[in-house]
DNA sequence: CAGGTTTCTTGGCACCCTAG
DNA sequence: CTAGGGTGCCAAGAAACCTG
């Protein structure tokens, strides 16, 4: 996460809120959604950010270590956007529902579009877990898994509830309730990014924090 | 408000067909 | 036989829909 990289990473977001805004009277006016690609910006950046590559064929992971990219945008969304299908559970893959889909991958990045608390300026913020090592994220996945296998769970989604139009970075669900480790955060003040916090050292020390269970 | 479920789109890939 | 085009199915992921 150099210079280099953050400056990059602005241009990124700058162009993305740019084709939102420019696209956005359109949408509203011929009645369609907005067309912005959460996935692919999102994959996009976080590349940019941290010089880890895409996967280039498709299908597996989304970085080139292994690592998945989750993706969520706020912005005039109709439904409360959350993080799904965080963890891998009733697809093909071998190490699909349990742990062992977190021991494959070295960084799970969660990238969310939204305002802030009070001034309402859009912002982009990504969170970053380490799966291999992070002893609270594990054990609530842990359980979401046991869950699952016990049949308490049914659905093959695994859902995040991230803080929507919140300043704060505790996300929710019914196996635990953590704070994660913020390793990016840039907010737009009249229609120019700048960024309020990189932090690489989550990259190598970041872990979530039980807030409750 | 959490979360289960459905919809919609995209890309990979196997398979089939045909021209050369 | 081989290269290339066409097609249809499957997996994945985000957003929308819906329920208690």
């Amino acid at each position: 996460m150099t210079e280099k990289n953050l400056e990059e990473v602005l241009y990124l977001l700058q162009l993305h809120y740019e084709a939102y805004a420019n696209v956005k009277a359109f949408a509203d006016k011929f009645k369609h959604p907005h067309p912005t690609d959460t996935r692919g910006w999102s994959q996009i950046i976080v590349s940019a950010l941290t010089g880890i590559g895409g996967y280039e064929r498709k299908k597996g992971p989304d970085l080139e270590d292994g690592s998945d990219v989750k993706a969520a945008n706020c912005w005039d969304a109709i439904d409360t956007p959350r993080f799904n299908g965080c963890i891998k559970a009733g697809t093909q893959a071998d190490v699909a529902n349990s742990l062992a889909s977190l021991d494959k991958m070295p960084y799970l990045f969660f990238v969310m579009w939204d305002v802030t608390e009070k001034t309402k300026k859009e912002r982009c913020r990504i969170w970053v877990v380490r799966t291999q090592y992070d002893q609270r994220f594990r054990d609530m996945a842990d359980l979401w898994y046991r869950q699952r296998a016990a049949g308490t769970i049914r659905s093959d989604n695994f859902q995040l509830h991230p803080p929507r139009n919140l300043d704060h970075n505790v996300f929710r669900n019914n196996c635990g309730v953590l704070e994660y480790p913020l390793l990016f955060e840039a907010h737009a003040s009249n229609g120019k990014y700048s960024v309020k916090l990189a932090d690489p050292t989550m990259l190598t020390r970041g872990c979530c924090k039980v807030i409750a269970n």
